[in-house]
DNA sequence: ATGAAACATGACTCACCTGTCATGTTTGGA
DNA sequence: TCCAAACATGACAGGTGAGTCATGTTTCAT
């Protein structure tokens, strides 16, 4: 049976020329979203911010939705680098978390549209949205394990540990960063990490 | 200058069968878009739940993002009364805090439609949503401070410990309500209060 | 009893938006 | 150089859904 020629709605770029154009698109629906919300955001108004014709858009992506999946993936991944390379290194497992926080707050503050793309994943692909989550928490919670098997941590459950203090930063970014338009004074900070100081740590140094 | 009779886009019902009529509107608009989300339920799919025509809905509500953010402080008044009336008669503080959270989680549970409401209400209007919260926080926070002069808490930033176990909460409800669709272990539970007993209680008591 | 205001109807308007397609242009390997 | 594949275009089809309105029905104070 001869090969049918899938005709493909959505190719990936093979020349520069593509590549360019898919990044461009890819550009200006990062911009779109994070400012109207995906409804509000049209494929017509992405490709007009980004410089291409309206078919255009969909020779490299199936659908609205694809394009949004996409940048909630992204915005894992860039997230998640800009923890593990803010907390490498810590001496201790409570500067790691320091660290990590202070992280967290300052990409939020810095790219409020992707956090809100992020959020809004909730409402059009909750698998994604869980996915981002898991993916944190499968990485913090690991840290937090070997922590406590290094008695820097008391002992107890790494996963809801990581959970709770994955709820305490997105309210503390929800609230300070993206509400109040900065990032929590030094005071607020210290506040957020003495309760996970004392919520984790040995006694002894609680 | 006569009075010019403005004439009503939206009328507040004056009559039993209105009254009766705007209820029926409610009860089918929290359904669909409990279900559906806000932007996938249609004013006619509401109408049709309810009974009634399309342009009924339009007797008693301006619109579509009207109604539902009737619906969010509607929802933000019963999680509201449910955690006070849980909390009421605590022997302490730590008590208030246990009950509180498992009425939370209790409520979640058991509409989990209502509160795919409130976290839709980010994407809608996003001050119904900061009501809500601060709301919320706004109470927590009294309850905290007072406890905090009470000495049944080590002294501390109550807003930020409010918002911090806000954060604690939703991530919890998120992750076993939600998303494993069923209340918290008790193990679960005893591990986050621990976390939270030890991130507020006296360091006697921690 | 009655009439004016309140309530209810559902077809319709109007605007919007996703995804397609026929056509034209550019690229780059042979 | 040349041509096939890749890339790009923008008008358009097809569908949806919010909000309106002219008309009809019910309620209830007098």
């Amino acid at each position: 049976m001869p090969t049918k020629t899938t005709r493909p709605t959505a190719r990936a770029p093979s020349t520069a020329r593509g590549e360019a154009t898919r990044r461009k698109i890819l550009q200006a629906a990062e911009q779109e979203f994070g400012s109207r919300g995906f409804h509000a955001a049209s494929v017509a108004g992405i490709t007009a911010a980004g410089g291409v014709a309206q078919g255009t858009f969909y020779i490299y992506f199936p659908s609205k939705e694809a394009i949004f999946r996409e940048l909630v993936r992204d915005v894992g991944r860039q997230l998640r680098q800009a923890m593990r390379e803010a907390t490498r290194g810590a001496p201790d497992r409570l500067s790691g978390e320091r660290r990590g926080l202070e992280a967290f707050v300052r990409f939020i503050s810095a790219h409020p549209q992707l956090y809100r793309i992020v959020q809004e994943a909730n409402f059009v692909d909750e698998q994604v949205y869980r996915d981002y989550y898991n993916d944190l928490a499968r990485g913090y919670a690991r840290v937090l394990e070997d922590a406590a098997a290094q008695g820097e941590l008391r002992p107890g459950d790494a996963e809801v540990r990581a959970w709770a203090v994955m709820g305490m930063g997105h309210f503390l970014g929800l609230r300070y960063c993206l509400w109040q338009g900065r990032e929590p004074s030094k005071a607020t900070m210290d506040a957020v990490m003495d309760f996970i100081a004392h919520g984790m740590a040995p006694d002894a140094l609680g």
